[in-house]
Parts: structure tokens; sequence; C-alpha cells
DNA sequence: CGCAGTCCGTACAGTACTGTACGGGCTGAT
DNA sequence: ATCAGCCCGTACAGTACTGTACGGACTGCG
């Protein structure tokens, strides 16, 4: 087991950061405050300048697991075999409806960020791209030409963005009734019944 | 003409406006401070104490001038008339082209307001399913489902919200070769030669 | 020409932070 | 038992703001 944090340690690095998280997808970036986080976590502010430089060392590693968590499944997901278009589809869409796969809060927390801080803007431009390139590979693998995987890659990546961005919250009962609609007009191809409702008990799972 | 401001004062209340909404834009409505506005306009903080009651009172004016601008020209273009699905949705397209009818800066820079501000969300999301109502109108009117129209209404607009999101910039001739491929995908139909043509037209004026 | 009203400079008090200095309690290892 | 090192409390100095008070310059109007 791993080396817990000593007892005489009130909070540790990650309580830090987890506060810090909170406070970045709570409020944004710039209402991460040393001070406020330490009234959070009932210690000094001094505290904090043990586990970290300073808030520029707290910021960093804010953006470090941002990058970790949801780049990496959502390029997983899109790698990932399927028999038909609309199956490899479902497959990314688990990252959409499971939050341990991708964090939409903090996502969007780091595109804010990114509007103010040129540094982080150019780790998301990256990460976009990244990101689209997984979902081209996908499309070309069936078979679509270079600009139909391009331009479908692109609406299904940005309306999935923009839908967060707009802060659509369905119940997922409306969500999955318009799923195969969605899915026939992101590939242009008619989802089988069995791979739909194959998705939708998944989904259901996830809700207990 | 309208009465212009006494010569004998150095700034206006519009100038105020036109500052802050620039840092706005550029920094976040948390940047938006009235002592740095102070020294980019060169007068004195009592100033805009003058022009506006408190720093509230400058960021509701911030919001007006925003829900003035970037919901209006996108209704209005969505309710024109058109003889096919293609040319209404390129009708709408003028707004995503000509940053004199949507301006892109200021509305992502009210979407990530709204993240932090409840009152701004609330007029977001009224502001959103006015936009959102307007396209299912739209498609309606060309006879498709309910179900088609909603779905095909929220993949437009989210995906167009989306790519603002991502910051996508392509030169418009990359835009306007893809311009055929994103109609065919957003409607089912392919577009004639003819309406993408004029389109593209269009689009060059603007570049003068 | 004087006056009412407009606009801004200066000054003050207060708030909310940042980073640093320093000391002391507590811990496990020797 | 003591000691090095971890972790945090207190205190200080500095920065960047906010809103208010007040006076004065400057204007058009009677």
């Amino acid at each position: 087991m791993p080396p817990g944090p000593p007892p005489h340690s009130r909070v540790s690095r990650a309580d830090w950061l987890r506060v810090a998280r909170a406070a970045l997808v709570a409020e944004g970036i710039d209402r991460v405050r040393i001070a406020v986080l330490a009234e959070e976590l009932d210690v000094a502010r001094s505290s904090f300048y043990w586990y970290f430089r300073d808030r520029d060392d707290l910021t960093a590693a804010l953006l470090d697991e941002w990058e970790e968590l949801n780049t990496s499944s959502l390029i997983e997901r899109a790698e990932r075999p399927a028999d038909t278009i609309t199956g490899a589809l479902l497959h990314v869409f688990e990252c959409w409806a499971d939050p341990r796969l991708f964090d939409v809060q903090l996502e969007f927390a780091v595109r804010a960020w990114a509007r103010g801080d040129d540094a982080v803007r150019a780790r998301l431009t990256a990460a976009d791209q990244r990101r689209i390139d997984a979902f081209v590979g996908l499309h070309r693998r069936f078979g679509y030409t270079r600009t139909d995987a391009l331009v479908r890659s692109r609406v299904q990546y940005h309306s999935q963005i923009g839908m967060y961005a707009l802060g659509v919250d369905e119940p997922n009962a409306a969500r999955l009734r318009l799923l195969p609609t969605y899915l026939e007009v992101f590939t242009g191809v008619t989802p089988s019944k069995a791979e739909v409702a194959r998705f939708a008990r998944w989904v259901r799972s996830l809700e207990r």
C-alpha cells in the first residue's frame, strides 16, 4: 500500500489540489486564491508554501491533471475496433456519458482559463488537434473520404463541445430517445436497433 | 446629428464601455477592473463614478450590450425566406462569417462569465433557447419532422458554438472549400453549386 | 459676468490578496 | 532521549484593488 501522509500532517498536497480544482471548476482560475483555499481547508496559508513553490506552481499542476484525464480516454475510445461506423461512434459516446472518462466541468474551466493565458491556450489547441486526428482516423477506417472524415469529425466533436458550452443537461431518457437521429445525422448511416439498445443498457447501468 | 459630448469631457460613458468590453473579451470579467480601465483611458478613477454607480452597474451594461447585439441578427437570419434548406442555412451562416452580425469574442467572454454568475447564466440559457427555437422553425418550414428538426438544429448550433469554443480559425478559402460538405452533413441535402457560389462571392466581398 | 451643472484630480480608508521570515510542535529513526 | 526534518501558526511588508469625500476647473446659459 502507498505510504499515507504522516498523521501530524493536517492536509496533503492532494487536498490543496482538490479544493483548487473545485474552485477552478466553480468560479474560474482567477478565483483560485491561496487565501480562500486555506480558509476552506481550515489551515494557515503558510502550509500552501510547503507543498507548492507559489501560485503558478499550483496552476501548472491543475493543468497537468486536466491533460492527463480528459484526452487519453477520448483517444482510446476513438481507436477501439467496431463493426459499424455507428458502433464506433457509440464507443466514443461512452466518454460523453461517463464522468469518470471525461470531466466536462474541468474541460470548460480550462477552456475559459485559456482565453486569458497563451500557454494554456497552446496546450488546449494541441489537445484538440490530437482528439480530432483520432476522430478522423476512425472515419477513415470506415471508408469516408478525407474531406468527409474531416468534416464529420469536426461536426461531431464541435457539436459535443458546443453542447457542453451551452450547459445543456437533459435527462438520459430524452437523450437516448434522440440518439438514433444524432447517429444518423453524424454518420449518414442508420444505426441498428441492437447497437443502440446495447448502448442504452450501458448508460442505464451507469445510473446506479 | 447627435449631441456630442461637451468638449471639456475627457472621456464618455461609451469610452468606459469600450475599454471594459475589450478587457472582458481579452481577459474575462474578473479582470475588468476600474483602476486598470482608468489607467488605459488616462483618467482618474473618480471619473468612472460619474458615469456608473459602481462596478456592478458597468457589468450589467456590458451584458445588455451583448444581448442586444448577438441574438437578434441570428434570429432575423434564421427567419429569412429561402427556396431550399441549404439556402436557408446559408442565410444563417452570414452571421458566422460577418463579425458585425455576431461578435464571437464577446459571445465567449459572456459564456465564460456565466460559469461563475447565476444571473448571467440565466440570461444566456434564455438566449440559447430563443436561438434554437428559431433554428427549429427554419427546419420545420422545409418539412423536417419534429425530431429531425430538433436534432439538426442542435447539431448545427452546437457545432458552430463548439468551433468557436475551440478557437478554430481557418482561412476563408479552406472554409469555403469544405462548405458544401458541411451543408450536406447538416441537412442531408446536397447544395446547388449556384447557392454555394453566391455565398462564396458574398464572403469574399466582405474581405475588402 | 456670475451661476448651475458637469466632469475629473487628489486624498483617504478599507478589503483582499501575495510571498517571506521565523519559530515551534510533532514525528519516526537512531 | 534526542534530533533532523516535516508541517503549520503568527507576523510583517507589500500590491492591487474598491468606494467615498471634496474641491476645483471648465462649460453653456441667463
